[in-house]
DNA sequence: GGAGTGATACTCGGATATCTGGTGTCCGAGTTTTCGCGG
DNA sequence: CCGCGAAAACTCGGACACCAGATATCCGAGTATCACTCC
């Protein structure tokens, strides 16, 4: 069970988004270089986010990309959905209505102990990641990011923005 | 992210498994005939099961698979990480240390605050897991399982063990 | 009748194909900017 | 100097290859059973 690597591509864009100036953007091709990873693939993702209301995409020179909510309206579940899909990562194949001892259809209108017990812990896992918002990410990058990493991106940004 | 169809498999199978007088063994064959599923694909599952301890193999004619271990010390934490293995889903590429504004490798001793979010969430998912027991499942069949089916289940496995 | 022995049938176990979904790339549609020209 | 217009350059967006891992299968190694033979 592997997670799409682009989820943690997205939220790293994400972040870098959510420092630049109001109504700024960042393309693609720029947000790729400042991570250092192909710029034709991230924009798949990035479109994935634009799907799910959130990222904003100008088109043309000077467009790009830029939030479409407020940091606090951005949680790590929301991002999870738009790339990844939202379909839990275990799937309740019904087997039970299969096999020698099986049932007609219309005896089985419970759900399967065992697939309910796998979705609880699907619960649980979508619950701690909605709890996390995207400023709750920012907020702790002063204490636990370098500070010179902070200069240099800063630095980066403004050069870019220029 | 799709979790392996055999984990479904497995649990199901082992739910049966318990179900059976001590000592006495279910081939993989009869496992997947009673479930109609391929038997070949359900032999390598389990022994992935036979591989982390929880299940016993018995070679030749009258052979087959049986618990390893009490019921109440199988959680589906368990099943899970033999199947799918322990990994787990979002899996941190360090993306921070590339790119243009990335700093030397002895900069980043602290964990991203990125995947350590990821981390709770998995913390929670396999928490959640590790607190569902086999014995659990089965204590709940009673009340969910339609009566008709237990009775044909206990029929089959009369018969074949015969 | 009982014990020994060989063949047998059934089991697990790992090595081998196939196929779906994620990964990666490319080219086209659209829009804003910008440069040049005319008034 | 200012307004207009056309070309251009840069952007997003979806369609097209490639690859890894899961899915599915088959054949070989090993063992308890069973039948047969011999004592």
């Amino acid at each position: 069970m592997k997670m799409s690597g682009g989820v943690e591509w997205s939220v790293h864009c994400l972040s870098l988004l959510a420092s630049l100036p109001p109504d700024r953007t960042l393309s693609a091709k720029r947000l790729a270089e400042f991570h250092g990873i192909p710029a034709a693939y991230l924009t798949k993702h990035l479109q994935a986010l634009v799907r799910d209301n959130i990222l904003e995409s100008i088109p043309g020179p000077r467009g790009g990309f830029r939030l479409s909510r407020a940091t606090e309206q951005i949680t790590l579940l929301d991002v999870v959905d738009a790339i990844d899909g939202k379909r839990p990562a275990f799937r309740c194949s019904e087997i039970r209505q299969r096999g020698p001892s099986a049932l007609g259809s219309k005896c089985y209108r419970r759900p399967c102990g065992i697939a309910a017990a796998f979705a609880n812990a699907d619960a649980a896992w979508r619950g701690s990641l909605m709890n996390c918002t995207l400023s709750d990410l920012i907020a702790e990058i002063p204490e636990k990011v370098d500070p010179r990493q902070q200069k240099k991106s800063a630095a980066w940004l403004k050069k870019v923005l220029g």
